[in-house]
DNA sequence: CTGAAAGCGCTAACAT
DNA sequence: ATGTTAGCGCTTTCAG
């Protein structure tokens, strides 16, 4: 390690630099002989550097690995390389799928996440995201289920001009976001138990207030259009999407008369209860009555029967709405909607109706 | 709205430059009719600012609605106001409970939480953290399961100089955090199943990489020895936590000449894979076998029959973890180690020995 | 295509 | 107890 070349005396110098202090987008700019501009540029993707500039720049940045101080970037910049998901727990598993999703996306286009839990329809909530919103300088927002569906928030989002994406919003028009077809998806699983022979189909409604529970009601009696069915009120109840409402619910539709061969409960969680009911009338799924669900969240197949339900690739789903915020961030109106694909499970808890019915 | 009096002047400028741009710690100075330096010294909480003076600032903060700029304090000041939650998913349900906690402390004290996926074991995890801290100019990271028990992590962290805090660490020596005596928890649970009778329990090991597997093992073994039972290494098969090494681990033990009476599960998923192993050769939970599990997991009361298990307040762990941070955070030395207390949940998984037995 | 200078909003160090 | 000054590291004008 001689002292004598200057060329060593300048890596040393930058070793040093890069231990005790941090190399910055100047330190940068001197080795690769340009100016701090041309830096920023190459940085940002920026138009008008030549190629051989580029290179030299991208060179030197790898040498001396060197990152951009983010909190300086924001300062002096227009963006904040920061987005917030809006959050009301809708199911610890459901949203940290979307999560690590929604980071794939961010941590690939060096964006950061920041988490914003709030409580749907409480009042305060646009002041909430309001004083987020200007406080961290945000770049865009991620909206998820219920979050979705507040008119008053997404009113307020468009007039502060701030791009958002939602996750299966119930109204899609002008939306940048993800969506699945659910109606399409209930039809398929309706058809599916048709096929089995079933004419008594039940259903276990979600939460009122979630989008999702009108689409999958919605899915439901078109499914028993379809299959030539007819719709009969008592056979529908209301649950809230957890399993002890599931539960009571089943409860109540086997407390009927004329009571259903198969339920479909809007979700999983649901629908577990939905067979812990039926079994503790000492009946058996699928033998006396067939049960699915929807979402396909583990607990779909860690029960005992697994569970016939629908699937949606939750991750992707966070992947893809936090691209397609990320592009109305970079450029608005290039960001678009996209319609992500569902699967139907089949499992042991949907089976043929039983003959002696 | 005359444009007279200078007051009323003053006054409407100051609505105007808060909606245009945005209020300026130099507006809340002029407000006060102080310096820049003593509203900062209000906002950071720090000596020397007379009660009037304070009292000045505040009201004026609170007139203008106030704010600071993050990014302009983190570049100015030391602190980041930043930690970073690092985690290697060991379940999606225990995960998004630690993060809605460490959010809670995060909030309340001002602090954003930024998230690190890793890859526990991984070869690159030390240069991932090392450039994440480096880059983000991290306050602190909070650690989990199992990313607490990389040594070599452990040892960079403390050569950083940077505060951590982990959750249910393995190496509890010198560590800031939060930890569950889990190994009395399992003595509790094998007192119960003792009560009922129970002489042949096995147990089903948790993935031998994790803390909490070695734990659970020792417990197993000390509740044993307690109630004057011998230890059968026939009993003990391993596991990874995952609900299908559960259902796997059950039917090596269900093929034994002499089977148990009760089986242990490192976790609440494999002991939901246990009880799907036992149904499915026309067994009965409790009747022939009894089945507890570990974590209270939404799945544990959501099988047929409901799991006995232990419960760990896991939201609060990770409020607790991150306010044991924050403390190290503002002065290193004066976080601790908080013992949080575990519960039994009795459910109905677990019942008498059968008297043929 | 490239560079020089002027801040972004705040805090640190040093006055006073 | 309070104020003054000089940056933090980057991007944005605006000028070549």
């Amino acid at each position: 390690m001689g002292d004598t070349k200057p060329a060593a005396d300048e890596a040393a110098s930058e070793q040093v630099r890069a231990k005790a202090g941090r190399v910055r987008i100047e330190d940068v700019a001197e080795a690769a002989g340009v100016s701090m501009k041309t830096v920023s540029r190459v940085l940002n993707n920026e138009p008008n550097v030549s190629p051989r500039t580029r290179g030299l720049v991208e060179a030197a940045v790898e040498k001396l690995r060197y990152r951009p101080l983010p909190s300086a970037r924001v300062l002096a910049g227009r963006r904040s390389y920061l987005v917030a998901m809006l959050f009301d727990n809708p199911s610890n598993n459901y949203l940290m799928e979307i999560e690590l999703g929604v980071l794939d996306a961010c941590q690939a286009q060096h964006y950061n996440l920041m988490l914003a839990p709030l409580v749907y329809n409480a009042d305060d909530i646009i002041d909430k995201v309001e004083a987020l919103v200007v406080q961290a300088q945000l770049d865009g927002v991620i909206l998820t289920p219920p979050i979705t569906d507040d008119v008053a928030l997404l009113r307020r989002l468009e007039e502060l001009g701030i791009p958002y994406a939602s996750i299966s919003a119930k109204e899609q028009n002008r939306h940048v976001g993800v969506v699945v077809d659910e109606h399409g998806a209930v039809c398929s699983m309706m058809a599916h138990l048709a096929s089995l022979g079933h004419r008594r189909i039940a259903h276990v409604r979600g939460h009122a207030a979630h989008g999702a529970s009108a689409w999958r009601l919605a899915g439901y009696r078109e499914g028993l259009r379809r299959a030539g069915l007819r719709y009969d009120a008592r056979l529908v109840v209301d649950g809230e999407f957890s399993y002890e409402s599931g539960y009571a619910a089943t409860n109540a539709l086997l407390d009927l008369d004329d009571r259903p061969t198969a339920i479909f409960a809007a979700n999983d969680d649901m629908a577990a209860g939905a067979i812990c009911a039926i079994c503790e009338r000492g009946l058996s799924v699928p033998g006396d009555i067939s049960v699915c669900g929807f979402d396909d969240t583990p607990i779909a197949h860690q029960i005992y029967p697994a569970l016939t339900t629908v699937r949606q690739p939750t991750r992707e789903m966070g992947r893809l709405a936090a691209t397609e915020l990320l592009k109305e961030v970079r450029e608005l109106g290039s960001g678009g909607i996209v319609d992500v694909p569902y699967a139907l499970q089949l499992r042991r808890s949907t089976g043929p109706v039983s003959s002696v019915d």
